[in-house]
DNA sequence: CAGCTTGATAAGAAATACTTATCACCCAGT
DNA sequence: ACTGGGTGATAAGTATTTCTTATCAAGCTG
């Protein structure tokens, strides 16, 4: 049995008329004839009812006829969604990102992706940069979104975001009626930091600009993600620097001050190997494309 | 696209390896090569990823599988679904019946046969012989459950039950306590009867029955359903003849009594077109024959 | 680097789907 | 009654498609 068959059946049960059905189907009428015999045959089973005159459907003919509705339907709908899969317009996209592009374009990225294809399963994992390749290499992530740092060969990048490092300081900080501020001025300060053996760009921007200011950070207090940064620092224990957007999430007892005479930039790139590429990474890549640069 | 691409495909997907797929499908290995570049030819969508030594299914490939599959399991299921209604084991069956086929064999056939054949949907009407047989020449009803009178050419029947008739009369009736009763001691008694217009059996064995016994039955009162006339009878406004099946319906104010030298017989049989006979008829009567014979 | 495995390709063979021609049949209209 | 248009089935030949065998290029393995 093929999809013919059930597409000439249809076509006859339709018009209850070879001829016309014939038609329909761009062959001539013997065609029909010998394609349906060869499907009753194949089934066993009498699908219409020949009267010389007239055509009509037999009770088993009625309810093969809805299946095979069913089964074009399905076939159809199968082209359909390889179709829409190779356009990226269905499909899984599996993100891993960091915890720092929370704060960033990201959750827009999500947004506008969400909205322009909806029927892309979105799964999103925060991991760190390492963890990020090695995940795509295995094929275990589709797209990464880290700093664009120790990106190895093979991979390939688009950028997220670029933006100023600010100082978070506790809203009662000596300091923090200042519009700008040094960082030579933090030097007897306590910071709050990612954790040496976690790898972290804002903690390696952080430790080379105190270098260059001629000092090492006394770390008062550790913490791994963003958010527990700036909420140590609303608790008064520390300062430490952050990609400036964090700015747009207020919170009460933190102010965030630019840095004077010194130019760091939190850069975040999406990145992918080309080999494991869903089709659905070419529509998210090309969303962000819109929301960066619109 | 034919079902033959998509079950060459779902192999090559299964097996991830196109010599395993093709002696699965009994194929040489080219045959699946060109079906499947033909597939995806036809689809505009890479499938499989050929690394030269691996097969692999790509993104749109993982969600075609899928749709894949559930079309040749649609295919599948219409061909069971065509065998099984051949069968009469799937499928629809119209049953009209005269009302007092409501009192005999009737629920304990339907009983029977949705035990047997649950995938048939029954549909029910109550309808008089006449009825039953228009509506079997247009079409409309599969199989009748009528007296055996009147039942035109081109029809067949089998028996579906036979039993004698019964008076019902009321239980302060004088005769009441009589084992069996003498027809002509009713001469005088008022009778409930189905009206005249109404075409009935069981009136004509009444007005038969009593004018042998040399009396015209005085009608006291009208009803059209055995039911409503057995009800009559409760209330005191009459005696009539019943089935004696109707027996099994004890009903207070009611005694059912045989009738003394007189031998009415109330027949039912089945009856249908052969030419417009669903698969599950065949099952229908085969379950008839069962309850009945056994 | 040899040797095996893998999937693609080419070309001929086999299968099968389709076409044209024709028939038997039914019904409608003179 | 009979003819004529219309219907689906059948037969036979053609065309198309699918499959087979033979072969190749590429890649992994020992």
């Amino acid at each position: 049995m093929e999809l013919r068959h059930l597409r000439y059946f249809v076509a006859v049960a339709e018009e209850l008329h070879f001829g016309r059905a014939a038609a329909r189907m761009h062959v001539a009428q013997p065609a029909l004839s010998q394609q349906l015999k060869q499907l009753e045959e194949e089934l066993g089973v009498v699908l219409l009812a020949r009267t010389k005159r007239h055509v009509a459907l037999t009770e088993p003919g009625r309810l093969f006829l809805h299946e095979a509705r069913r089964t074009l339907a399905s076939a159809a709908n199968a082209a359909g969604v390889a179709r829409r899969a190779a356009a990226g317009r269905v499909g899984r996209l599996r993100i891993g990102y960091v915890d720092s592009a929370l704060w960033g374009v990201l959750p827009s990225v999500l947004a506008a992706f969400r909205d322009r294809f909806p029927s892309v399963e979105l799964t999103l994992l925060e991991r760190l940069p390492r963890q990020q390749v090695s995940a795509l290499t295995s094929g275990d992530l589709d797209v990464g979104i880290s700093p664009p740092h120790a990106v190895p060969d093979g991979f390939h990048t688009q950028p997220v975001s670029e933006e100023p490092v600010a100082l978070a300081l506790p809203a009662s900080h000596r300091l923090a009626s200042k519009k700008r501020i040094d960082i030579k001025d933090l030097a007897d300060d306590p910071w709050v930091l990612v954790p040496a053996r976690i790898p972290s760009r804002l903690r390696d921007l952080t430790l080379s600009a105190c270098a260059a200011a001629g000092f090492a950070p006394r770390v008062a207090q550790e913490a791994r993600q963003l958010d527990a940064l700036v909420a140590l620092v609303s608790a008064g224990l520390g300062v430490t620097l952050v990609p400036s957007s964090a700015e747009r999430v207020p919170r009460d007892g933190v102010v965030f001050r630019p840095l004077r005479g010194l130019d760091l930039t939190f850069r975040l790139v999406a990145l992918w190997r080309d080999e494991e590429a869903p089709p659905a990474l070419g529509s998210f890549l090309g969303v962000l494309r819109d929301v960066v640069h619109g």
